[in-house]
DNA sequence: TCTGGGGTCCTAGGACCC
DNA sequence: TCTGGGGTCCTAGGACCC
């Protein structure tokens, strides 16, 4: 169903919880070692003797209180907040750095997901500590704010964690009214109070307006939502395209989009950025084989095959380059993207690196057993004693000769 | 903001086919 | 050989999200 255009008149009405864990990350830490409550809780990496490079990943609300925020050079949350050393705990200020434990978080996260499973039965898993669920089966809107808050202590009682829930008649709004009360909010905005709940805040506080956007939308004179609302639809799309439509929409309240699962990735990557820029290629190839290395232990744990392969490279001041290559069949096969991925990065030999990506994606995920997968996988190991080329699902074979780098665009004009 | 890492979607031009 | 147009795939970049 689409009515997008048609204002005022919204499809069938939901009820859509938003469920946003706070903080999570510190949090998790806090669930295993409870002498870290209300305290400044720093999570990041690269704070470790001998590394420089890291970033916070999430800090507590005390931890922000200082100027600590995620995603922020590590080396300047130590500054605003020193690091907790056993002997002047006391003294003033210290935060209480821990590393960060995806596998661990990853564990709370499924207990998290598994009462959502229970109390819906439409749950997208957006990340690791957000997810969207549809209850529109389940109760009115009379009984939304006490099924919500019911909700949150179970998430706590069997989690061990605080959440933050929106509730509204779709994903947009209830993941504004999840963000409006944080940490531990609960905010329910009823249809007949979306626009009037959505008209004064700023436009950066919708999905899909970011700070490029942001700046933008100033500059055509609009700061709040109310105003966005306001403005002509066609405006928009001139100057912001398919998103320009999209965040018109999310400003009036209207947005179509059903609560589905999310599905198989559309790629998987990994990337590690250098202490300081080099210009070692070398360096740059080494660091490459084992981006490479990764990635394709995580295609083959998942059984994902590939078409395309990529490579990113980072040049200062901060410039991405993004080089791809795709071939004719989806392959499982590390040689072949360790070839491709050196063959690619050749094109920046002697500039200055300080960030290197590798990426597979164009996947196809095989969902038979890993017996099949092997046999057409690797055929030709010992059955017919070729050289190895990865086998294609239409049998012709991947090699580097049907798949020369294709011009890039840059190179002409 | 002197900027980590893993993702998604959209756009625009070119190649190529019919 | 000229002209026109539609459709699809590929590549690179950009904005955004967590």
């Amino acid at each position: 169903m689409n009515d997008r255009s048609l204002p005022g008149v919204t499809s069938e009405e939901r009820i859509v919880l938003h469920v946003d864990m706070d903080c999570f990350y510190a949090s998790c830490e806090r669930r295993r070692e409870s002498a870290l409550e209300e305290k400044p809780v720093v999570v990041g990496m690269g704070y470790e003797a001998g590394e420089t490079h890291g970033a916070v990943a999430t800090a507590s609300y005390e931890a922000r209180e200082h100027g600590v925020e995620s995603a922020q050079a590590i080396s300047q949350a130590l500054t605003r907040l020193p690091r907790a050393v056993d002997a002047d705990e006391q003294e003033e200020a210290v935060g209480h750095y821990r590393p960060v434990d995806m596998a661990y978080y990853e564990s709370v996260s499924e207990e998290v997901k598994a009462v959502l499973h229970e109390v819906a039965d439409t749950v997208r898993e957006v990340s690791i500590d957000e997810a969207y669920v549809d209850v529109s089966d389940r109760l009115g809107w009379e009984g939304a704010p006490v099924f919500a808050r019911n909700l949150k202590a179970r998430i706590h009682e069997t989690a061990g964690v605080p959440a933050s829930i929106g509730v509204a008649p779709n994903m947009s709004t209830a993941k504004i009214a999840s963000d409006h009360d944080k940490p531990d909010g609960l905010v329910v905005v009823t249809p007949d109070e979306i626009r009037s709940f959505l008209a004064p805040l700023d436009t950066k506080r919708l999905h899909g307006v970011g700070p490029v956007t942001a700046r933008e939308l100033r500059s055509m004179g609009i700061e709040t939502v109310g105003e966005l609302a306001q403005t002509d639809r066609s405006r928009l799309v001139d100057r912001f395209g398919a998103r320009g439509g999209e965040i018109y929409d999310y400003a009036r309240g209207h947005d179509d989009r059903d609560v589905e699962p999310v599905g198989d990735p559309k790629s998987l990557s990994n990337e590690s950025a250098f202490t300081e820029p080099t210009e070692d290629s070398d360096r740059v190839r080494d660091r490459l084989r084992r981006l490479v290395e990764q990635v394709t232990t995580r295609t083959a744990r998942r059984n994902a095959l590939y078409k395309t392969i990529g490579i990113k490279v980072v040049t200062p001041p901060f410039d991405v380059h993004t080089r791809s290559h795709t071939l004719s069949g989806p392959v499982n096969d590390p040689a072949l993207v360790e070839r491709i991925v050196l063959d690619l990065i050749e094109e920046f030999d002697g500039r200055s690196v300080r960030k290197l990506g590798v990426r597979v994606s164009n996947l196809s995920f095989v969902e038979t057993d890993q017996a099949s997968l092997n046999d057409w996988e690797r055929p030709t190991t010992e059955s017919n004693g070729t050289d190895g080329a990865p086998v294609k699902p239409d049998g012709g074979s991947a090699t580097e000769n049907e798949c020369t780098r294709q011009t890039s665009v840059f190179e002409f004009t």
